[in-house]
DNA sequence: GTCTATATAGCGATAGAC
DNA sequence: GTCTATCGCTATATAGAC
């Protein structure tokens, strides 16, 4: 039938890669390239033209996946803001966002914990995490603050993998007070620590 | 053959389920089941009269997981402590604790977290998930210290997922704090929050 | 660039010997 | 209680038409 009007191979390909995304983390392992295929709107054979196997897919959805959590942190970094801990907070942000899509959340985390299986992607996601912390590391914070705020936004973004809701006003007050200590250190630090 | 010589029906089924989590830790979900009884030293057919179906291994294999957490937070419980917090502390202790000794607990959290990707799986988490938490809200502790100290034992255990390393010192001196803050939650509360 | 048709392989599960 | 053999199904990947 060729190409289907008003889609360029580009979309295509984009189509295919948003329907991985679904399908994987709807229907888990089990989804078959023909399931993909059908949720994009193409044939199998369509789909391995623009992919060459399905481990190619695979790679290329982890690649999108970790670039777009990378953008997402860049885009809630706040232009004003150039003081310590300035990329700690938009880390929390960006954690702490999906609050209002629970299911969503929690079906991208397993859906990357899902690809974490397979040792190629495990190497990526691990070379990825590296990056992100060193930066963090160096991102003027004492390394305990760092620490206690970055763990907090890491369980909260985590929970919904377990089926805990994070609706609760108690997390709203929790990502403020982690962004505030972000911004006086000292809050923490003078803690009378025994 | 028969029956492998020293090795009885209940132990044949541990060893089963023991290499079911190390095959799906190492391979992924997609592990078959002639990996996994190869791994166990029985066929698939030996494996298939314990288990009727692969489902039903899974099911098993989540179950004593599960089993396996609780138990571990239970024998953390301080006897002689029966301030408010008591099981909060337990959580943070279970989810911290050193990676040399507790290796196989900590491994357990993953192997759960690829799991979780089965819907029918997904729902026995969240049952227990929902116990916990509300065992949890029930410890005596303010809500806003709960949740911020869960959150961030949360995070540190949710780590080696995304293969980030927590055996620097600032994670002790995390533990060391966050269990403080239960015993002192004004330490948090008075913190003059704008 | 996308389709249909098909080759090939691997999996879960069953049956029956021992 | 465990094995081997095998069935039936589904999935990936290829080939070739359009």
């Amino acid at each position: 039938m060729g190409r289907t009007a008003g889609r360029s191979p580009a979309d295509t390909r984009r189509a295919v890669l948003d329907a991985a995304g679904d399908v994987i983390r709807a229907r888990g392992v089990n989804a078959s390239l023909d399931d993909i295929a059908r949720h994009a709107g193409v044939s199998k054979g369509g789909l391995l033209y623009h992919f060459a196997s399905k481990d190619d897919l695979i790679r290329e959805l982890v690649r999108t996946l970790l670039e777009a959590f990378r953008t997402d942190i860049e885009n809630r970094l706040d232009p004003t803001d150039n003081d310590p801990g300035r990329l700690t907070r938009a880390y929390v942000r960006a954690l702490l966002a999906p609050l209002d899509d629970e299911v969503a959340a929690r079906q991208s985390i397993a859906l990357l914990a899902l690809l974490t299986t397979i040792p190629e992607v495990a190497e990526l996601v691990a070379a990825d995490t590296d990056q992100l912390n060193a930066e963090l590391y160096a991102d003027g914070l004492p390394v305990d603050v760092m620490t206690l705020v970055t763990a907090a936004a890491d369980g909260v973004s985590s929970a919904p993998l377990w089926g805990a809701s994070i609706r609760g006003p108690e997390f709203r007050t929790l990502e403020r007070r982690l962004i505030q200590i972000t911004r006086q250190p000292e809050l923490w630090e003078s803690i009378p620590w025994s």
